[in-house]
Parts: structure tokens; C-alpha cells; sequence
DNA sequence: TTGATACATATCTATTTGATATATATACTA
DNA sequence: TAGTATATATATCAAATAGATATGTATCAA
């Protein structure tokens, strides 16, 4: 059983989100979904192509004055089925995070303890920049009052991101402790 | 600037650690490294032919009998070095986790409440089962008393998921109250 | 007028993923 | 005893993804 194609559900549910245009959709991911996903334009055009070619979507060219031309997509209620029936589907397995950090973590035997705390407060910043930009993005949408059907589901992904960067900050500072207590046995 | 390759890293580092054959080094990541890593024998034997190549790996074939003849390489002292090297190197990014349920939660707007509440449901018991995995992995390599250098190092990565599942777990209770307030109103 | 940035599409290479092919030997099981 | 599953072990392939870059127009500022 081959994996299932998530590319073409996330630029489906985009579809219905008002990004109409692979430009936007990439904008709109690297600024607002970057914290469970990503993709790239090798990504995106070959799959908008594709939506059309299965009928889950409709392209219209429109020459805009003083902009390139540009292809805007929209979604057709086949699409809009697809989409429904692939939400319903239960989750498979759990995603595994490929993390560098905890890579090096286990093979830090070979290094100076203080070298690994550098790691560690290096990891512990970025974490803490993350959930900055979190909170600020939640603050933006939550003061936006033109809301939509879609803010809720938004701030409760965003609260995701911000509960386990809190987890994983929290054991930083455990780990540094731990490691430091290991360093004076 | 193109992103270092991680899996030659991983490589030399299970080098160090007594895995041996491309094979024995499958079987430990998809055991006990698969809470932060993973990798396919299409990575592995590959990545070992190059590290050969570069002279930080050196390969003896050994025949057994009884099972297939295999391969068994060993770090050479430059390949030592280069892990070291790897290992003080900062973190440059925080990794992105590409997580589908959130991405479906995402467009959830398009589904029915008790559905999304469903895809909560069964993501919590995959959490839940997971943890209990961590937790037995933590307990089995502290209960083993041939302890190495590498024992403490391992834990801490454990502790990492553990902890990042559980507050995965709390976020799950959390927005299954928050969905069925919003369906109230 | 040079450079930076925004808009917009397209493509390319390298890596990763996930599956499968190919062997041999052991252990169990019907 | 024949068949089946599992463990050991290496290798390869197609498809998906990542990351970078090419191409072009227009705007704005230094």
C-alpha cells in the first residue's frame, strides 16, 4: 500500500481558503502553516497541474496590468468531495520527526559536556524565537475581527505548536541539569 | 549554501556504537532511534559504499556459516574525527514536523465536530501507545546493568519524547473541550 | 541606474521514502 | 515431510520531497 499523497489535500484545502495561485499558496505556508507543514513550487505546480487534469479543479488565466499573467485555481465540488472524504479518514500513524539535535544528542559521548550544553542553549533560543512567533501569529488572527469559519481550527493548530515548543523548552532546561549533575560524578 | 547530509552522520555514529552491518544498523534505528530518526536500506548501503570511498569507514567481509556472508565496516580515525567535527557543529534550524492530523484539523471547517473529535480520539490512544513505548524502552536499557557511556545520552533523548508526547497528549484533551464549546454556541 | 523586493511560474538535481528482489538458514506447524 | 514464517543480509527501484535556481515583469528607494 502505497503512502497517500498529502501534497494535493493540503493544495485542495487551500483552494478553499482563498490562495488561488501557486505563488499565494506558498506564501500562505511558509508564513502561516510552516509549523506542520511545508512544501515547495516543484511541489505545487506538477500538483495544480494535475488537480485540473482530474477534475478537482478549474484554472482560469488572468493578464493582470503591471503583473506577470497568472493561473487562478479553484477548486470544483469533486474536488471539494475529495477533500471531505480524505478528512474523514483516520490518521495512520504517527508522524516521526527526524530531529538533528537529539541526533547528536545521542552520540555526545564523544564530545565535551559543555559543548553539548552549547547545543542545548542554541536549541533552547530557537524554541523560545518559535514560540514568540507563534503567540504572535494567534494574537494577530484572534484581534482580526473579520473572522471566518476557519479561525478556530487555526488557533487550535497554532496552540499545538505552542504547548509542545513549551514542552520542549522545559526539558532543555532539565537536560542541562541533568547533564551538568553527570559532568561532577 | 545545500543542507548537510545528516544520514552519513548517523551512519558514523552507529559506527561507534557496535552496529556493524548495514543491516544490524536498520534494525537499531527502527527500534530505538525511531523516536527522532529513521532511515531506509536505500540510504544505508549507499551512504556506507561513500563513507568507504572517503576513507572514513574501513569494510571487512566475513563469511558465516549458516547465514549470507556480510559486510562489517569500522571508523577509521578521520571518520572519528568528522563526527566529532559534526557533533560541536551548532543547530542551525529547529526541524519542522509535517503532521497530517493537524493539517486536516486545519480544514476542518468542512467536517462534521464529532468527526474531527474522532481524528482527536484516535490520534490521543497512538500518543498514549507511544509513550508507554518510550517508557518501556527507558526502563529496560536502566534496568540493563552493563551500563556504556552512551546509557545516559540515550535517556535524554527518550525524556524528550516522553515529554513532548505527553503535552501532545494534553493538547488532545484540551481541544476536545474546546470543540464541543464551539459546537454549543 | 543599480539593487532590493514583490509577484508569478517553472524546472532541475539530489535526497528520501517505501517497496520489492534476491539469497540462505532456522524453526514451527499442519 | 512439505509448507510457511521469520531472521539475517545486501541491493535496487520508482515516486515523492527538498532545496535551489532560472526566468520575467514591475515597483521603490538609495
Amino acid at each position: 500500500m502505497a503512502k497517500e499523497n498529502y501534497t494535493q489535500y493540503a493544495i485542495l484545502g487551500l483552494l478553499t481558503t482563498g490562495y488561488h495561485t501557486g505563488y499565494a499558496m506558498k506564501q500562505m505556508i511558509d508564513g502561516s502553516l510552516n509549523h506542520f507543514w511545508k512544501i515547495s513550487y516543484g511541489q505545487i505546480y506538477p500538483t495544480l497541474k494535475r488537480l485540473v487534469e482530474q477534475g478537482f479543479a478549474e484554472v482560469k488565466l488572468s493578464s493582470q496590468e503591471g503583473k506577470p499573467d497568472k493561473k487562478e485555481y479553484f477548486i470544483t465540488p469533486t474536488g471539494e468531495e475529495t477533500l471531505r472524504n480524505w478528512l474523514q479518514q483516520p490518521i495512520q500513524e504517527l508522524p516521526i520527526e527526524k530531529n538533528d539535535l537529539l541526533l547528536k544528542l545521542f552520540f555526545s559521548r564523544h564530545q565535551d559536556t559543555y559543548n553539548t550544553i552549547d547545543l542545548l542553549d542554541t536549541y533552547h533560543s530557537k524554541l523560545s524565537e518559535r514560540y514568540n512567533t507563534y503567540a504572535g501569529i494567534k494574537e494577530m488572527i484572534l484581534s482580526d475581527l473579520c473572522d471566518q469559519g476557519d479561525t478556530p481550527f487555526w488557533i487550535i493548530t497554532l496552540d499545538y505548536g505552542l504547548c509542545t515548543t513549551e514542552a520542549a523548552m522545559d526539558w532543555c532546561v532539565k537536560t542541562k541539569e541533568t547533564l551538568l549533575n553527570l559532568k561532577e560524578e
